[in-house]
DNA sequence: GCGACAG
DNA sequence: ATCTTGTCGC
């Protein structure tokens, strides 16, 4: 797929902030689907690190939807030196760079991308997914195994159970969505151009009998492949 | 000052 | 993310 020109990822953690209160309010979360059924092709991307080896590894597969059936995996490695290191509410500056070189490698455009982190649960609501959606113009939803901001009670246990999730003024930033009976939840939030019921009934779509939605799940593995 | 803290 | 043993349930 096709991106644009981007912003410097070499940047210090003040720089990194500054570029997020730059960017957040550019961020368009109304929908670009009138329904979930107009999308054909939907991808997944994770990142997998190995210390001892000095290098990480961003891949990305792309599945049909709803049938989620393998149709294109792509990846690309990275050495540590050159990764950023992680600080909660920066993790796109040590992701983005990896998953965008992976993602260019796609000969296809998914209609929607999901990201294994937060869209805008996040402190300065430009976590990951979000942050992904803006550079590449893509529809996308961040889908984190666990919280990094926000609050929530825990939804009952049964899979397609939820909860909101809700900043400190009480305002929705995502859900807590059990993907399957006895495991813990996961957190779904809009990333870019995605209603939240619709984020919610795609990542649920993706979950057949696993926990983690099938395109991250896959992704994943890849990566352990990989390194 | 003391926790919390995506991967 | 990664380390790390046994263990509970489908």
């Amino acid at each position: 797929m096709k991106v644009k020109n981007l912003h410097s990822w070499q940047v210090s953690p003040e720089k990194a902030r500054e570029i997020q209160e730059k960017l957040r309010n550019k961020v368009v979360l109304k929908s670009s689907f009138k329904s979930i059924s107009k999308i054909g092709f939907i991808a997944g991307c994770d990142v997998g690190y190995d210390e001892k080896k000095g290098r990480a590894y961003g891949s990305v597969v792309l599945l049909t939807f709803p049938e989620l059936k393998l149709v294109e995996k792509k990846g690309a490695m990275e050495a540590s030196e050159r990764i950023f290191p992680y600080l909660p509410g920066l993790l796109t500056f040590r992701e983005g760079p990896v998953l965008i070189a992976a993602l260019r490698k796609l000969e296809k455009s998914p209609d929607i991308i999901i990201f294994d982190g937060q869209g805008i649960a996040h402190p300065v609501r430009f976590g990951l997914a979000t942050h992904m959606g803006l550079l590449l113009g893509f529809p996308t939803i961040g889908c984190a195994k666990s919280i990094l901001y926000g609050h929530y009670e825990e939804p009952v246990n049964l899979k397609g159970a939820y909860t909101f999730l809700k900043d400190e003024e009480g305002e929705l930033i995502g859900t807590v969505l059990r993907t399957k009976k006895n495991v813990k939840p996961v957190f779904v939030s809009q990333g870019y151009r995605i209603d939240l019921d619709q984020a919610l009934d795609i990542i649920l779509t993706c979950c057949r009998r696993e926990k983690i939605p099938e395109p991250l799940r896959l992704a994943h593995l890849e990566t352990v492949q990989a390194l």
